[in-house]
DNA sequence: GCCTTAGTGAGAACGATTGTCAATCTCGGC
DNA sequence: GCCGAGATTGACAATCGTTCTCACTAAGGC
């Protein structure tokens, strides 16, 4: 396990780390291309999704599916949860030690081990909602 | 919102329903369909998709993604979240005042409203945890 | 500079889900 | 109990995101 994974660093890879750190909101990866593409870089689709999961895999990203796609966010490496806005995507990255501890020790009370866990909250942010009421209903 | 729904009562449903609730895992759509099949019905795949989504919207039913599939589980209609072995897929239904508090109160403080949340935890059970100690490497 | 081999790009392949549409069945009225 | 309108069904096609394949390129050690 955590096999030594020879990992070469290559102008694709990088200008995706790059792509992806421009924007502060989860994005998939077929749209990371697109805006790739609209930058004139010439990356093929299927080295996004590779470096995506690489990043994911190094830590260097959040991944989180929702609605069927799998997005992408660079993310601090530790471990923290996410407040997202579901219309417009805004981000917040959470601590919650105290969630941390309920979900292990609830995991424990069931003889679970390794818990691992996912937690998020989708909401609407204070501009969004503005935005609604405004062009209310 | 909230419209009326016109919602007949037919045996393919309700076979959904009952082939739901003699899992007590989260089962995929498909996995379902061929259990279903199995048994000799002769529902249709897309009844399956259909008759599940129509339960996951009345409440009866809860659905959680993993692994680029949609899961299924015939939950308690009263907002809970999911110990899950990530093994063998036995389920705990877990109530959790304080961390609905805590997601209301993080998401306030952000300024966000109609906050939702997706609280998980994966973990090994005690069993799966014995069965691999011992077939341990 | 040369060689080995991971990484790349284009497109095909894949799998889960959703749409289409004629046939069927439910439900409310008679 | 019978009828008709319209929701629901089942088989299949279509769609969409993701992964695979394979010939080619280029990173990194010598």
């Amino acid at each position: 396990m955590t096999a030594p994974a020879p990992r070469r660093s290559t102008k694709q890879r990088e200008a995706v780390r790059e792509a992806l750190e421009a924007s502060d909101e989860f994005v998939s990866a077929q749209a990371l291309h697109q805006a790739m593409r609209a930058e004139g870089s010439t990356v093929g689709l299927a080295t996004v999704y590779r470096a995506l999961a690489a990043l994911a895999e190094d830590g260097e990203a959040d991944a989180l599916q929702s609605a069927g796609e799998l997005l992408y966010r660079a993310c601090t490496k530790t471990h923290h949860h996410h407040l997202i806005c579901r219309s417009c995507g805004r981000t917040v990255e959470l601590e919650a030690a105290a969630v941390e501890r309920w979900a292990g020790q609830v995991a424990a009370a069931h003889g679970f081990i390794e818990p691992d866990h996912v937690v998020d909250i989708f909401g609407l942010c204070a501009e969004c909602a503005a935005a609604r009421s405004g062009s209310a209903r």
